[in-house]
DNA sequence: TATCTGGGTTCGTATGTCAAACTCAGGCTT
DNA sequence: AAGCCTGAGTTTGACATACGAACCCAGATA
């Protein structure tokens, strides 16, 4: 996998304990059959108990428990509005917190697109400005992409728990 | 959450069925609690059974079970290798469908290190050329970052469930 | 007063997870 | 050759979680 010519040094653990690593983290939080999903249903504005418990299939005891986990940890909001002189409802919406879970959701539905479906993706990303489809990439602070090969990390020394170990090859 | 002065409307169902959507798929196929961790683990380096199994504290049958979905899925591939005059073993390695998680998980580990944590993150992905630290985003087709407020989406129409429903606000 | 609706909680069962014990193959030791 | 070690699993039986159905409750409505 590595592109230079010698052996890879076999890696025998994480460098990063996974309670110091932020990807680790959001994967313990997000890695249950139903949080993503509810997550889904909230980009697509689906805010209320019932349309998402109809919409996702999950059962309502779940589905509670998934959302107070969310709110608990400030990805959704629960508040109330009330339609029409019905009695007040609440309705869970998207915190700047969960808002800002677009670009990893995004970056997953092209992953999922282009290899879980054979189909074009059915959901086009774009710019409101100049209407050019608009794809995740990686870019410099200025903003311009780089290609994978010129992709390469390290870890803060402070934190190392074995030596620095090459990513096989970043996508 | 939507920026026009009008109130926004209800949104009763996802606008896209579960099985074309792709954020979908990939979300049920990487939603449980190891599946993640287990990628996460490959793109540290760590390939074999026992290293992932002490790394990652999961019991056997489990990481077994999960690691033969993800061969099977195409994300991880079982290949042989000889350490010395060792009999041969066998480690799990990314496909190159595996590599093209990197993007999705990168963006996880910003939104992890952000929210999830106080600490700054102890992974710096940057560029081998310049040296220039990097991040996610969404970019033209001539990779140049657009700002949050220039993106938008829309359903393709013969996809479509529900009608037009504006994403709240994309972060 | 009875009924409907959204938004839950409760409950018994089915399924999944866990840790420990067992297996198995090949190499190494004595 | 007999026994031990190691990596890589499978099996097993206790335990936890998920599941769907039924129930609950508040407020509006008939």
């Amino acid at each position: 996998m590595s592109n230079s010519g010698l052996p890879d040094p076999v890696v025998r653990a994480a460098p990063i304990p996974r309670d110091r690593c932020g990807m680790a983290l959001a994967c313990e939080m997000l890695g249950d059959r139903w949080t993503m999903l509810v997550i889904r249903e909230a980009f697509y504005g689906v805010t209320r108990f019932d349309d998402l418990r109809t919409d996702l299939g999950a059962p309502r005891g779940i589905l509670s428990a998934r959302l107070k986990a969310l709110v608990a940890a400030g990805v959704l909001e629960r508040h109330p509005y009330r339609e029409g002189k019905a009695r007040v409802r609440h309705e869970y919406r998207l915190t700047r917190r969960g808002q800002e879970l677009a670009l990893p959701l995004i970056a997953l539905m092209e992953w999922g697109d282009r290899h879980l479906q054979d189909a074009p993706s059915p959901l086009q990303i774009y710019s409101k400005a100049s209407g050019a489809p608009l794809r995740v990439a990686l870019v410099t602070p200025e903003g311009q992409a780089v290609p994978r090969e010129d992709v390469t990390y390290a870890v803060a020394e402070d934190t190392i728990i074995s030596a620095k170990a090459p990513l096989p090859r970043l996508a």
